[in-house]
DNA sequence: CGTAGTAGCATAGCGTGCTATACAAAGTTA
DNA sequence: TAACTTTGTATAGCACGCTATGCTACTACG
């Protein structure tokens, strides 16, 4: 079936899945990035902005996992967040290890302007394609993230 | 023909393309990274290190070009290879502006391994899709890309 | 020739991801 | 209850991406 490769072992590297996806998601940050920072939000707050809007209060473990970023990274997102306004942080009456994460008013008031946005560049990268063609990509990129999950 | 979404407009990050982008990003780099790390290579190092076996001596700039990263993130990425012993940078002598990037030794003598990681990863992210799923994935990524590209 | 513009590189500062480590609180088990 | 394990957070340090800025060297043009 499949040849094993022979003779000199070569690779370019720009056309190589990895880096297509590499740049793909920079591409997608950069996107966001220039349409939410007038907001005062970058893209990693972006996502826990959203996250919260749907269900306020949550520990920061939580939102790690949704996110599937590693603990440290999300308390430095919080972090982040907290220094610019749009969260608090509020004991856990039931554990007195957690702290809750909450949306503050100034967070609140950007759900909807925060939407648009999202929205718009999700648009705009899917231009052009069937919905059988992003159904494809979708179950493709799964398919990989699967696969890259596993081991 | 597509509605205009009404009532309270809500989006779930994790079912996001750009999330979904994101996420397979950093499984791509994780994978690379445990493959390469025992040969003391960093992800972004090995991209520069294949790039520089297709053609040795290339400048910052033109590295920078290929993969489409902003100059100084090719300059940092080049200082850490610098102090990692896998390139010099030597004057170019038809232009005092200009450094030559140039494999050492210790840099070639890794090829033959990084190129065979490499493959691997590639071969276990792709593993259960068609030959038509991979060019409709590709074909996809592609389309988004220039999608983001252009604005 | 001299000035203006362009191209190459360095540095500072920041956001977002990671691993490694430490510590306290809660849960489990002997 | 005491000891052990698990869970939640914090911190340090690093890689890699970005923007903004400045300097030097080359190029083009008057």
């Amino acid at each position: 079936m499949s040849e094993t490769p022979r003779g000199p072992q070569r690779l370019a590297p720009a056309e190589s899945l990895g880096f297509v996806v590499n740049r793909l998601a920079r591409l997608f940050a950069a996107a966001l990035q220039r349409r939410i920072a007038p907001l005062g939000v970058a893209p990693a707050q972006f996502g826990v902005l959203l996250l919260l809007y749907e269900r306020d209060g949550q520990t920061q473990a939580e939102l790690a996992r949704v996110f599937e970023v590693e603990q440290p990274t999300m308390a430095n997102t919080l972090n982040r967040m907290q220094r610019d306004g749009l969260i608090k942080r509020a004991p856990d009456p039931s554990d007195a290890r957690r702290a809750l994460v909450r949306l503050t008013t100034k967070a609140r008031r950007l759900q909807q302007p925060l939407i648009t946005e999202a929205r718009a560049v999700n648009a705009a990268a899917v231009e052009g394609l069937s919905a059988g063609e992003l159904e494809a990509l979708r179950g493709a990129a799964a398919r990989v993230t699967a696969n890259l999950r596993a081991p």
